[in-house]
DNA sequence: CAAGCGTGGGC
DNA sequence: TGCCCAAGCTT
């Protein structure tokens, strides 16, 4: 366990500027009121991996609106939670949600775990996710590290454009030492750095103007130099499998009964053998269900 | 552990 | 236009 010190000043500094940022310029979402339940905290922390929060927000009313409680998306065939999950993407998403939710009404009285360890034992949730809900859904100042989070430090402690692809020891290290010792300041805290790497420190064309650590930005005083790193790689889209499960999952999702295996070829005409491969790897992942008709949704 | 997993908006 | 990226997780 490595350790990290970040002078004393300079995070005084940085406590202070950037909740006091936070508490003017924080979005309204949703599931930041007062009032959310730790379900609702929950739902949008899983919706929101690797997804914009604008996309998420219909969704999410959509969702607590049917499955207020953990005990009503366990009631639910496994197939309605991937149809109402929409076009938000990685819907193995949706189907972990169900299995969550199932967990904890096996496990957990049929609530949202507190501590980090049931959390992190929860499926569909990982090291970001369990430490998010703990912080934000029940006030334990465990140390969140998000991408956001990730850039923010690396830009206004190391003085670096952008984060090595994976989480380091040092940035461990570095997101524990900037969390500020007083909890409510630290559940804040996670929230507010996060708000400013969403909006502000973002990863093209950061708004460094609306800055509210600008001065004491260690990238800033070091005259912004561009990511040192390799080239990232993009993700193949164009005829990869992830475009053809898409489409077949779309069909699925927005046809009511099940759809005859000839018609899944419409999807992507071009390779029925592709459609054959798509098909049994989404069989199972567990989000088609073959039935004597063709295939559908789970039940 | 590197690769696979959706989707759509912004530049 | 094409590429990059967005509150990651799993195997």
């Amino acid at each position: 366990m490595s350790e990290a010190r970040i002078d004393d000043r300079v995070l005084g500094t940085l406590h202070a500027r950037i909740l006091d940022w936070f508490s003017e310029h924080a979005r309204d979402l949703p599931w930041r009121s007062a009032t959310a339940s730790a379900w609702e905290i929950f739902l949008s922390e899983v919706m929101s991996q690797q997804t914009p929060v604008a996309r998420v927000e219909p969704i999410w009313r959509e969702w607590i609106s049917r499955w207020p409680t953990p005990f009503a998306l366990a009631d639910a065939p496994a197939g309605e939670a991937v149809r109402h999950w929409g076009r938000l993407g990685y819907p193995r998403r949706a189907l972990r949600l169900h299995e969550a939710a199932r967990a904890m009404v096996a496990r957990h009285d049929g609530q949202v775990p507190t501590s980090y360890e049931d959390l992190l034992a929860l499926p569909g949730v990982g090291e970001y996710t369990a430490a998010a809900v703990a912080s934000f859904a029940h006030g334990d100042p465990q140390v969140v590290i998000d991408t956001n989070i990730r850039r923010v430090l690396v830009r206004a402690v190391e003085g670096r454009a952008l984060p090595a692809p994976s989480l380091t020891a040092r940035e461990r290290a570095v997101a524990a030492a900037a969390m500020p010792s007083d909890r409510e300041q630290a559940n804040a805290w996670n929230a507010a750095v996060m708000e400013l790497g969403a909006l502000v420190c973002t990863a093209r064309a950061p708004r460094c103007g609306d800055c509210p650590v600008l001065e004491i930005c260690a990238w800033q005083r070091a005259g912004c130099p561009p990511d040192d790193g390799p080239a990232r790689r993009g993700q193949a889209w164009h005829g990869t499998d992830r475009q053809v499960r898409g489409r077949i999952l779309q069909l699925l999702r927005d046809t009511p009964s099940p759809v005859a295996r000839d018609h899944l070829d419409t999807v992507w005409p071009q390779d029925p053998v592709k459609v054959d491969r798509c098909l049994a790897g989404l069989v199972e992942d567990g989000l088609v269900e073959p039935v004597e008709a063709g295939y559908s949704l789970p039940a």
